[in-house]
DNA sequence: CCTAACAAGACATTTTTTATCCTTTTAGGG
DNA sequence: CCCTAAAAGGATAAAAAATGTCTTGTTAGG
């Protein structure tokens, strides 16, 4: 239960490694699926997703690559997760009203609000600054 | 990401049903199974392996069903949920050294721990007493 | 020995995950 | 203007997991 999948884990890793780069270098995707171990087309799906959110800069044909959307330390591991994962979803019913029936008086509902704010809270606590420093 | 299956959906709300009757009465599958919506032979299932580990104990024949297999304030939700999910592992590192070749260095890999932590400690927290009380 | 009830295992369906491939678009350089 | 580099987007496919059903076995009571 509760696990990260290899998208979601791949995402992390590919952007990691560009936060890790020079500022201003920009990177081709078939090096950043070398140097992370990720098969570069099922990368380039995911970079899609990053820069369609602007989590990343993209930029096409010769000389082109990817750049950081933002300095890291305004990325937090939170939207990188989010943005290939999805919200955060203990349980349906945290979704929001109607997804149960029983949400109204249901002694559970609480609980998986409460995990679903820890769950944020950590994630939003960390920086791709902090992940990309050795 | 992070969603509970509804085997676990369905374990939470099978066994809190449990937790609501009257100490010592027997219940049966098809009956809890009716009350809390769920396919009586998916229930059996889940309802199977509680048994395996004394969450429930199970009678059989004539006049058998389900009872708990402890007080409701003994038995926490973490528990419950483990029973049917499996431990809370928020990425595969977390399993155990050697998952994954890089977790020595890596920065993430503690913030997926303290992940883990944080579920574990909001499930353990709550009881069936607590979510079986009207 | 007949019936009630859970146990166990095999099987089937659907959904999600994990990719791969092909075509299109954009940009730079000669 | 063409040629090449590189990302974007869409279609497709294989593998795995989730979700559930069915059949048969086991245990206990009357
Ligand atoms: S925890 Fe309660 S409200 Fe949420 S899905 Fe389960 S029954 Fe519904
Ligand atoms: S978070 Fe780090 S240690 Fe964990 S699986 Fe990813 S790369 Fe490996």
């Amino acid at each position: 239960m509760m696990e990260l999948t290899r998208k979601g884990e791949y995402a992390i890793r590919g952007i990691v490694y560009l936060a890790a780069q020079p500022p201003d270098r920009v990177c081709l995707l078939s090096d950043i699926a070398a140097a992370v171990d990720v098969p570069a087309t099922f990368l380039a799906k995911i970079f899609q997703q990053f820069s369609k959110i602007g989590l990343v800069k993209s930029y096409r044909g010769t000389g082109g690559g990817f750049l950081l959307g933002r300095t890291p330390e305004k990325i937090t591991l939170l939207e990188v997760v989010e943005a290939v994962e999805g919200p955060i979803i203990p349980n349906r019913c945290v979704v929001g009203a109607g997804e149960c029936v029983r949400d109204v008086s249901c002694k559970v509902h609480p609980v998986w609000k409460r995990v679903q704010g820890q769950v944020r809270d950590v994630l939003a606590g960390v920086t791709l600054k902090e992940l990309s420093e050795e």
